[in-house]
DNA sequence: AATGAATGAGGATTCATTCAT
DNA sequence: AATGAATGAATCCTCATTCAT
């Protein structure tokens, strides 16, 4: 079997995982349920990795990589002086996008946290800390150019990361018509201009 | 044993109950833990319970009873006519003083919803429904009045709900210095107000 | 269940647990086999034991102990003056009757050793150095009274050992007609007068 | 591959399997520990054997044929006519260097009998029997010459063997100075001559 | 010949639940 | 009522053996 065969194996068993991880919790989730989704024997899974934990912890690095590689890319393609606006709305409607094609993964990043005990602690913490980090970068640049109000930017990040989190969540179970794009931009305004009404003035938006 | 006496002793098997599950989840506490966190022996929380199903099923609804008790009459002190803000506010205040004096309440309602197999969902599901009915009511009367634009009052409802529910829960591991009031004025000042800094208007707060 | 019916249950599982370690060896026991030997259910052993490990080592305790006391109590009875021939001799019946009385035990204190990785090599060798050491003591009385010859005391401690030992070992499969008694004095005798005629000498034995 | 080629193989196998099987008893030895010590890969030991017993099998056969080849030479050696002393003395030291040389070994031949199972129970049984059987050759030719005391040969050979393996066997493990002659002097000296001292006979030694 | 992936039976351990006391 | 011993199903992991390449 070639290394690429190989990594393909294992990268399917990494998929399987994925969806049985996302549809029961890690506790509650068997090696063999593993297994079966993936269409291999119990003791294959072995094979590629070290032990449930060890698959676990793969997972999450998996899917936190393909989280922010796909932001970085939705990014890298903005115009730079876009405004802070135009930035934000990109990295919300990106990562909507990321949860939208692949429903799993968000039941994985951003549920699950507690019942995993002290060993995956660390790790979760750490994608979450990331995640937020990235936001409140955005928030303090809009911040810094008076696009944003002075607000403390580490409780802004984390308002909004609660929104992304909870609405890609949500929408998983609720199959309202709403789609990603509408989601991800409802988001943005909801939190840039707020839910009361702006009085009318004249010349702007 | 007096009736009394025995719905106390139930009662502190819910507690025990909750302070273990909230630390591991559902599906790593044991009969065990939760006994010894109620000091009571091995076996006698199955003079209460029938299952431990049955006792996560029975601390889920004492729970929400708990949430919805403390909203009702945070609310029921209000002014009926003071506008939809005042009402917001409220809620969202109660809502985190709730969770702020039982810590680990926020952990059970707000967390641990996957992992747990179809046997919860449903239970889950409802909580989550009427908390956020509960504020979709309060967002569609804002809505009526033109305090609130004009966009889809559960989806306002859920958003509200994301950021309650999850600053309180991020508050509980990161000991920033804000107070639970604090948390709730921001939440409802970003979410009314939005994070764009509004143009100066003439006799406007 | 009183304390008293406890341990005598945590007796009965360790004679069960003798009974196979010594047939089967530890690795190859297993936890099925020493419960159906008890008499109870799969899981009950672990209701005495925390583990296999955990369950070798006091079992490995207490069959030590048992051999001690059991020497100790042979000794105690000599004429402390009665020359290290006769406490030698004392000592070595003392083992056999020991390993006879419980043909399982000598599989235990004194086959084994290897095989069981890291974990009991400790304890094993403890055991082992202090039945040395005891007899070692003996030799060197009995060196320092001249009526043994300048040898190194541990490799006379360690030779003496090995055919208590091995002896008492072999005759567990071989059932020659000879008793631990004989095969007691016989080690004795050889060990004093050794094997080769001793020339006739007048007045002698 | 030549016949000579694998031939070779094979015994690179065996060669390993004594090292792992030595050091971690049979049952807890793998397959794969064998290979990775003999530079092939997992399932490559299947095709020199059958199975895991098949391998022990073979490797207990090969040892005990290199131990008899290794007597067989260093008694075939001597004066005929040297009296049973001469005869005793160079079996237990070529014993001794057998196993001083190959330290492995003599954990395969003298240890390791429980925990196999029934299905070594009778090889074992035989090796032991066959050197024992060789010593009370040596024995008995001594006892009808009037070298050795009457006793009976089978317990004296069991005795010397004893006494042999356990020396050897825990020589490995205490690295005192003593040279693999010294214990073979030693074994015999006290075997033939005894712990008392012998009075001095005039002409004697 | 050689490889190493695949298989699945077997074993230690946990734990919800039952039940005799 | 309360206890905690007993039970056995469920789960993780190991490893001998097979087999396609």
């Amino acid at each position: 079997m070639s290394d690429a065969e190989k990594l393909e194996r294992r990268d399917e068993i990494l998929a399987a995982a994925k969806v049985v991880f996302a549809r029961n919790g890690f506790p509650s989730s068997t090696i063999s349920d593993i297994a079966k989704e993936a269409g291999l024997a119990y003791g294959s899974v072995y094979w590629y990795f070290h032990s449930k934990d060890d698959l676990f912890h793969e997972l999450m690095a998996v899917e936190e990589q393909a989280l922010r590689s796909h932001l970085e890319r939705s990014l890298a393609a903005l115009d730079p002086d876009g405004g802070s606006e135009v930035l934000l709305r990109a990295a919300v409607r990106a990562t909507f996008e990321f949860f939208e094609a692949d429903r799993a993964s968000v039941k994985l990043l951003f549920r699950d946290s507690p019942a995993l005990g002290d060993r995956f602690e660390k790790q979760l913490h750490g994608i979450y800390e990331r995640f937020i980090g990235d936001l409140e970068a955005v928030v303090a640049i809009g911040r810094d150019r008076g696009e944003i109000i002075d607000a403390p930017p580490r409780m802004v990040a984390f308002s909004l990361a609660a929104l992304v989190g909870q609405l890609a969540l949500r929408r998983l179970s609720n199959d309202d018509g709403v789609t990603a794009a509408d989601a991800a931009d409802f988001v943005v305004t909801m939190a840039l201009d707020g839910l009361r009404p702006r009085p009318v003035e004249p010349g702007t938006r």
